[in-house]
DNA sequence: TAAATAAAAGATAAAATAGTATTTTATTTG
DNA sequence: CAAATAAAATACTATTTTATCTTTTATTTA
């Protein structure tokens, strides 16, 4: 469904967002190491999301990322789309370059219904909320468990 | 969502179907042209298909692809399986190597959803009935429409 | 049986995605 | 100011996906 450069992007801001009440700064290698994400790879994603102004970050000592006032009301939605684009929710889901409501594919109600969603998912359920499952040990963002 | 290769083979297979009843067997170039699908790429999956049993083939003169009776309860549901694999139905939409319902990632329960909605369409919309609907012109498989 | 036809199989190539390493720039702190 | 730190930028590598081309095999039909 989504890109590896997505599930890691996702997972990150997630506990960014998770720490960030603290006041703290993480580095790309603190992330990586709670989310279980290549180092590199995911800095190229946050850089990204830092020049897409979805986040925040200072360089030099205790430097890192963060996520400032204005970027606070991010949704699931945006982080998505900044990193994979509006794929997912354009286009027909059996790729016809013209399927319409007047000349729909055989499937375009029903991949309709999926796609608002999904949409309505990554809309609805804001980062911080998201965050604060995580934050609480209600979710997990890690693959090996107590 | 679906792959490319998932794309032109349900949309390939979709044809079959739907001219299959006139007892025709259709060759890969006559598909391709109808789908709008690039034909080597096609050819490759409907090889794939026939070697996985989910639908037939004839080498020759007047040969082509077509669909036999063991074949016609196929649902779009094995057709996503048999090319783009179980991916899209398995694991965690984070990306989590241990996501569950003891340990949930923060999109768990929702993300769940989507995919049984999902499943859903694949496994009820039998492709009878939705070759039928292409075949009676409820609905179109391709992309410039008269 | 020879020619034509069409799928099957295999080899190759281009593009996108995923991942790694190195160099540069900005910032802090002693 | 110098050293250390950490993001930014750049370059490079690997893998997967998408796509094309060529050769082989099976089948039909004249």
């Amino acid at each position: 469904m989504f890109s590896k450069a997505c599930e890691y992007g996702i997972r990150a801001v997630i506990y960014i967002w998770s720490q960030n009440k603290k006041g703290i700064k993480l580095g790309v290698k603190d992330i990586c190491k709670e989310i279980d994400a290549p180092e590199y790879f995911t800095a190229k994603i946050l850089q990204s999301l830092a020049r897409q102004n979805l986040v925040s970050s200072t360089k030099g000592p205790n430097g890192g990322f963060y996520i400032d006032a204005d970027q606070e009301n991010m949704r699931l939605l945006d982080l998505v789309i900044a990193i994979d684009g509006d794929r997912l929710f354009n286009g027909c889901g059996l790729g016809l370059k013209h399927c319409s409501e007047k000349h729909p594919c055989p499937i375009h109600y029903e991949y309709k219904d999926i796609r608002d969603g999904l949409t309505k998912l990554l809309s609805e359920k804001s980062l911080k909320a998201v965050a604060e499952e995580v934050a609480s040990g209600k979710a997990t963002l890690v693959t090996i468990l107590a």
